[in-house]
DNA sequence: TAATAGAACGAACGGTCGTGCTATTATCTA
DNA sequence: TAGATAATAGCACGACCGTTCGTTCTATTA
């Protein structure tokens, strides 16, 4: 197979939002016919459930096909490699993320923005958006040590999520709704930290009551950071 | 080999230390003479060091053989199987936090013990007494759905530390320090969630900035709850 | 010194992994 | 409708996985 050159980036600012679908195509094998395309959709899908539960790197070529009724040489061929499979795997749960989480909380502005987007998570972590509990908690624990493609990507999509939070915080300061005084990053770091925690706890101990004990922290956590005359 | 029997809990109530090794010995295999004790150990905290970094699944009985410069099997008769392995792993892991972390926060008692404990885990966790972060965040998202011997060893000793700051929470309101109004297990489940958050952002970004960020969230987090004579 | 048992070894097993190569089937276009 | 080619299946590969086995080395004890 022919090694075909790679646009890894576009660049090293980072990106507060990404609606569009990403530019990147990291070695994706392109399907023509309508065939192809309806199988690769059904791959990914599967895929990211799969991955979600056991892990990027549990994630089997072979159980993938098994599970899908398909050949493990026919799955293969839609992807050049597993390492470019993973990738795939990224991009999407990235995708099913924005549409889940982001793109509906650019419906407010400022500060309700800013609660939106916390509440579209909690909602979407408790929900089981993917079976496994916040698919980048999970890949980015799992991936923290491995260097590559993969890890690249999950960093990049992590990034632009908190470079969103940020950004959020800092049109509400603008607004006049958060005190200038507190710091954008701590704010947002504080945030994800306590939204981390509460899927980290619901997934091993079963127990919902986790989001509902971090729905208010979080939010009492913003209300603290408000001007008085925004408050609720 | 001889099924042996194996006294697998001893009891359902959680203990909030444990401050004594485990009596689980849950099938390890016994070492009598000291050569076989020394490499024993030298398995073990090996195992430890290299299942931190690549998980308990990602640890391999070859890998971890080839490290030690001994044979696979010679090391594989030290456990009886993988999952003992990771078991035994998962306590003397275990068995390191406490020293670590709980114990010596023992010497203080109600408010200083719990910022004691809180200060210990950030330490342990910035310090890298595990090369991979914190053992037990990295393990307990790993095996959340795998069910069996090694999601129990996880879960339980997760609950035992959470118990334990409870405890200290409830022994700081007795002793009129901390706000009656305060749910220990809110609080103890704002910190915990924080804490998993620096551990996390440390690993994935390389930033030990988070470590400072969440130090700095976790004591005003107490602040919030001491009643005012006893503030600093 | 001889007997015994713990500790470590090397080789091999069946299974699964990711990955190629080749043949067959399905779909689109001329 | 026939040829072209995309899509998928079948098969085999080398590597590595956890595990078992019989053997050898070595330290303790009789």
């Amino acid at each position: 197979m022919a090694k075909r050159p790679r646009t890894h980036r576009q660049g090293r600012t980072v990106q507060p939002l990404t609606v569009a679908a990403p530019a990147i195509v990291l070695g994706a094998v392109q399907c023509r016919r309508a065939r192809g395309i309806k199988t690769h959709g059904a791959i990914l899908q599967r895929a990211v459930n799969l991955a979600s539960l056991e892990g990027l790197e549990g994630l089997t070529i072979g159980k993938l096909a098994t599970s899908l009724k398909i050949s493990k040489s026919g799955l293969f061929a839609h992807f050049g490699s597993k390492e470019d499979l993973q990738c795939a795997v990224v991009q999407e749960a990235g995708r099913i993320f924005v549409e889940t989480v982001i793109r509906p909380a650019f419906e407010a502005q400022g500060l309700a923005r800013l609660r939106a987007l916390c509440g579209n998570w909690l909602g979407y972590a408790e929900e089981k958006v993917f079976p496994g509990g916040c698919f980048f908690a999970a890949a980015s624990l799992e991936f923290d040590d491995r260097p590559g493609k993969v890890r690249d990507l999950i960093i990049d999509s992590l990034k632009r999520w908190l470079a969103t939070l940020e950004q959020s915080v800092r049109d509400a300061q603008n607004a006049g709704e958060i005190n200038k005084d507190v710091v954008p990053r701590d704010l947002v770091f504080e945030i994800q930290s306590l939204a981390m925690g509460a899927n980290w706890a619901s997934r091993l101990f079963r127990d919902d009551g986790a989001f509902r004990r971090i729905r208010r922290a979080i939010l009492e956590r913003i209300d603290q950071a408000i001007e008085p005359h925004a408050r609720r």
